[in-house]
DNA sequence: CAACGATGCATGATGTATCAACTATTCCCG
DNA sequence: CGGGAATAGTTGATACATCATGCATCGTTG
């Protein structure tokens, strides 16, 4: 019974941290579309297309790498090719695939982008805190990735490798 | 001028942080969802609603509470009214206005859901962390939030990005 | 090679979030 | 009082995420 509710601290800390993301997520996201005209999703996108080799990637590769599910990924690749910031091309080697190519207007976005994004990241999140709390930081999502992964990998879910920031 | 980019150890802090957060939070909504057929946000509504007087509330003071635009608050009322869950009433006192009533059905719902919730919120956040972390997590929560929320209320307009920060 | 399961990707339906009007009412100030 | 500004809430368009389904193509195996 007890043991049922949590304490008046443990509830302030989860909703704070709540909080903190979603102000954080909601602002870094306004700043970045309202600067450059990019989601976050569309962001990851075009970084991991433009470290690519060519540019290009399949979109099992895309996928992968952002862990989004094949679905979203090409609603997302149609609505971002309409903007012309990607092409779909016909894979050669395999005829049921297609690789995703940045275009040149992409490239050009992404390169903008990149330095306004770590700009702010910098600004009210890594700035904010002191080293120490960055040390702490760690190792408590550490932690909590810990937990859910091992959780995760009991599930036929996805793997590693997260979505990349500059 | 500081470096443009981040270094390993700050890029690593705040991917992790990232895909913590992401990973936690899809685990909690679908733990919700599937048991108690509840998602996030309607469980929010519904704790503010049974802890309010008569288990009701003005529209606005839900929509700040939760920190919601009016117009999601109203769209997602409405769903939540065809699912019966809630109840708009008349407000007598003000022509414009109008109350959200909790529904018997709600009051179930509700009541049946929190122990489920606050179960897992244990589970996958708040025993994983030692005191000493959530504390030091409150306090790392506690510094970006006042940093955002000092924007927040410092400009209503555009710009942010003033000069003298830290 | 023919059959078959797995893979890569697209599409349509549904639920959800945000933005920009818009209506209606109340407040406030002269 | 009168009239404009602020407030409460709704609505429609658009964007986004997820699910279920469709359907080629690929790889393998009998």
């Amino acid at each position: 019974m007890a043991n049922e509710w949590l304490s008046q601290d443990q509830q302030l800390v989860w909703r704070t941290y709540l909080r903190a993301h979603a102000l954080l997520d909601a602002h870094l996201n306004r700043q970045l579309q309202s600067e450059t005209q990019l989601s976050q999703a569309d962001y990851g996108v075009l970084v991991h297309l433009s470290e690519a080799p060519d540019e290009r990637l399949r979109g099992y590769e895309l996928a992968r790498a952002l862990q989004w599910e094949k679905s979203r990924l090409s609603h997302h690749l149609s609505r971002m090719e309409r903007r012309g910031l990607v092409q779909r091309r016909e894979c050669p080697t395999d005829g049921r695939g297609a690789f995703v190519q940045l275009t040149e207007f992409g490239r050009g976005r992404i390169t903008a982008a990149a330095p306004v994004h770590v700009r702010d990241v910098r600004q009210w999140f890594v700035d904010v805190l002191s080293p120490q709390q960055l040390g702490d930081l760690q190792a408590i999502n550490d932690a909590l990735l810990a937990k859910l992964e091992a959780l995760e990998s009991a599930c036929p879910g996805i793997e590693q490798e997260c979505g990349g920031e500059s």
